[in-house]
DNA sequence: CACCAGAGTAGAACGCGTTCTAGTCGCGCG
DNA sequence: CGCGCGACTAGAACGCGTTCTACTCTGGTG
């Protein structure tokens, strides 16, 4: 029904997808999950609404498809200046506050893609694991580059649950970003204590 | 707009109040979220749909409201029974798979509770944190009873977070019970090792 | 007792995600 | 070249959460 492998594209189609992509998270930047109405991405992106659905599964799909391309970003730009810092603990905090920065830049677009996150369809889920799988490996970087043990797995997957749990209580209006760093800050000293 | 405070009823509001719950409860329990249909809840408690506006100011407010009455019960039920376990770390995990058994026996109701935990709706978020607060002392009956120092709150936060964090995953089809099992009791281990 | 404010009821109406219908367009294949 | 199939379009239609309207019932007060 929805292709969701987006290699067996033509051009045309890759461009369109994207242009989907693009409204949407323009409409998130300004209003937020509400103001991504799908009859407003779709004259936005010039596209029938019909025609979003034959890319996306729903509207938490096409938002955790914007969340996707916009940690692939982040990636990009860790990769070209690593994170920071004497020990693990440091670079890992290092990392994760460079997330919350990008997302204290833009935050109605950061608490819409968050809430798409929670959304239980099918391809938004495959797509949000994208997201951890992202996540996994910024947090990797931050490590020491010896043979990664199962040890390092185990703590950057708490790690993981700690900050999916956080931006879900920021998104929903729990704490602010201070408080979301403070309680990652937590959670990193207590695994990654030297 | 709505009421909370739930103290503040007559005994006949009350005693609706509890039918909504229930009717939400029951119908959760055989189809999950979906099948809780707010028409479908206003004629099983036999009570105006309007009405249900009075007491809950969504969907997500109701159900989360029946997540509370089920945590009070599992709080109940571990006050008389108390985590065993020679460790602290054992206590804890003990604990935390009582309330997973808790929620296998009935994945449907669990799953739907769960959804409605990550809504955004305030009155929905208010309850929710009730909820976390249940979680925490359900912990903290865990730890030996001397003094709580600082550091056993953190872990505490820390294991509350990837509890949460689970239950979402395992909501949306990432992982079954076992799986959360064992994600929790890896936090458990890295956070109370002895 | 009469009354009135507030809580409840039945049901229509609205908004937005999603799906469906009918028709058009464009491109590769015989 | 013409044909047919799959993608696209415009827009109607549907489902369900939520809100609104108009009416009724109840119970406490003067």
């Amino acid at each position: 029904m929805v292709v969701e492998a987006t290699d067996e594209l033509t051009d045309s189609q890759r461009e369109r997808r994207l242009r989907v992509i693009d409204a949407a998270l323009r409409l998130a930047a300004e209003g937020g999950y509400d103001a991504v109405q799908m009859r407003e991405v779709s004259t936005a992106a010039d596209v029938a609404l019909g025609t979003i659905y034959r890319y996306f599964s729903s509207k938490d799909h096409l938002l955790v498809a914007g969340m996707v391309e916009w940690m692939r970003e982040l990636e990009r730009t860790v990769s070209r200046k690593p994170p920071v810092g004497d020990s693990t603990y440091d670079r890992v905090v290092d990392v994760l506050n460079r997330a919350l920065r990008a997302m204290e830049r833009e935050p109605e677009r950061a608490a819409a893609v968050v809430t798409a996150q929670t959304s239980d369809d099918g391809a938004a889920v495959r797509a949000a694991q994208e997201v951890t799988e992202v996540t996994y490996r910024l947090m990797a970087a931050a490590f020491p580059v010896d043979a990664d043990t199962a040890q390092r797995q185990d703590a950057i997957r708490v790690l993981a649950h700690v900050w999916f749990s956080c931006l879900v209580s920021w998104t929903s209006g729990v704490g602010d970003i201070d408080w979301v760093r403070s309680e990652v800050d937590t959670a990193a000293r207590l695994l990654l204590a030297p």
